[in-house]
DNA sequence: ACAAAAGTGTTTTCTATACACCCATGG
DNA sequence: CCATGGGTGTATAGAAAACACTTTTGT
């Protein structure tokens, strides 16, 4: 029996910067589903294995330096796409925010970060894929320290605050907040500061990821 | 350029019984690793999906009637099979007790029980695999309402209890887990009764998924 | 001087934990 | 009558939540 199955990669990858969380999308060049906006991704070539498919066509979609990936979930339903039987495994990642540059791309005809509060029309099933990844976005950020992957390596704390007032989509209270991150002793307080425009300047933290892994081996958990 | 990538899927299938918890394994009766233990599996057929491939696969070479499934990971290497590139999307499923029964198969010579703490050696990467999938119970568990899936449709709430202890490796307080399960409102206590051998003979209950559900999307967190 | 954002403690409430004795049955 | 497992309540400690004013800067 002859298996005509063929395998892609897509990526879901977000970026943030000042209270807004994008997602990378690519405009097909070809069909089907040409000029649709999609998710970045491709067929997997025999000898490369699935995260190198997904690094590579990131360099060769959208050129965006990932910080954070991990496998996602596998979608293999019979009609997701019109050209046969397609199963992709997709992927999500977190860039920082000086990664937002775009870089023209080979495979696709534009590429861009769009809110993911404000989504076009996506081809094949991505909506769905693009959905699950939110949901795990918004899930493991509250008990893994991911977050910071969003940041750039300095940030002010109202930046960590505002990335999860705006993902969790609820108020946090300021002052528990930073009691809570404080006590897992996970961010490193820098002496320099910054004044974005008016008000107060601000403290810039850093997350110390060894002493994270540290902490964690000694079993503390995080958890927001 | 043609691809030659072949998919697969194999299930990790736990069950429970009187403290031990317990996987779904075949004997190999072909090369490559013939005679060896391994997770049940096979090729994806170009017309079903992935659940249905799984089950096709349980349902030929073990019998078994699985209770809960979920994908676990695709699975990608390159040199994991030794006949090529196979891609493998791995599931885990649940059986209750008397699904414990096992019928002659198609595809394998035996098919066998196997306490997770004595396992085998194990064909291909399932050892990595089973790994991944134990830690996905173990931490499933603890925030989602599973458990029930591998007891029998009543039980006694010492079941559960065992079942906890033996799967989380450590030891419970009887009375705060009682606790807590109870101010969850999601067991039924039947009048019923069962004396297992000597002792005091227990309250059966039951576990009422429809009110699981409502509470949930009342935002009720299922936590241990 | 005022608008804007940063920074900081205390009290109250709730949840988690620790802990030990009586009950119902079978042998 | 005794061995075995089932069933139950309270007190303490720790964590989460609620809550408002002062500080520093730019304009």
């Amino acid at each position: 029996m002859k298996n005509k199955i063929k395998l892609t990669v897509d990526a879901v990858v977000f970026g943030y910067e000042s209270g807004d969380v994008s997602v990378l999308l690519v405009k097909r060049k070809y069909e089907p589903y040409k000029d649709a906006w999609a998710l970045p991704g491709g067929f997997v070539q025999e000898n490369e294995n699935l995260e190198r498919a997904v690094e590579r066509e990131l360099s060769e979609e959208t050129g965006v330096k990932i910080n954070y990936l991990e496998q996602l979930y596998t979608f293999g339903d019979l009609a997701r796409d019109p050209r046969g039987r397609v199963v992709t495994v997709a992927y999500f990642g977190l860039v920082k925010p000086n990664a937002f540059k775009l870089t023209a791309s080979t495979d696709a005809k534009e590429t861009e970060w769009f809110n993911i509060k404000k989504l076009p029309k996506l081809a094949f099933d991505h909506k769905k894929i693009l959905k699950i990844a939110i949901e795990r976005l918004q899930g493991k950020i509250t008990y893994e320290p991911i977050g910071f992957e969003l940041l750039d390596k300095k940030f002010p704390f109202s930046d960590l605050e505002k990335l999860y007032t705006s993902l969790l989509d609820r108020e946090i209270d300021r002052r528990n907040f930073k009691k809570k991150i404080s006590s897992l002793k996970i961010l490193d307080e820098l002496e320099e500061k910054v004044s974005v425009g008016r008000g107060r300047p601000a403290s810039l933290f850093s997350f110390n990821k060894s002493r994270y892994f540290q902490l964690k081996k000694e079993g503390i958990i995080f958890e927001i």
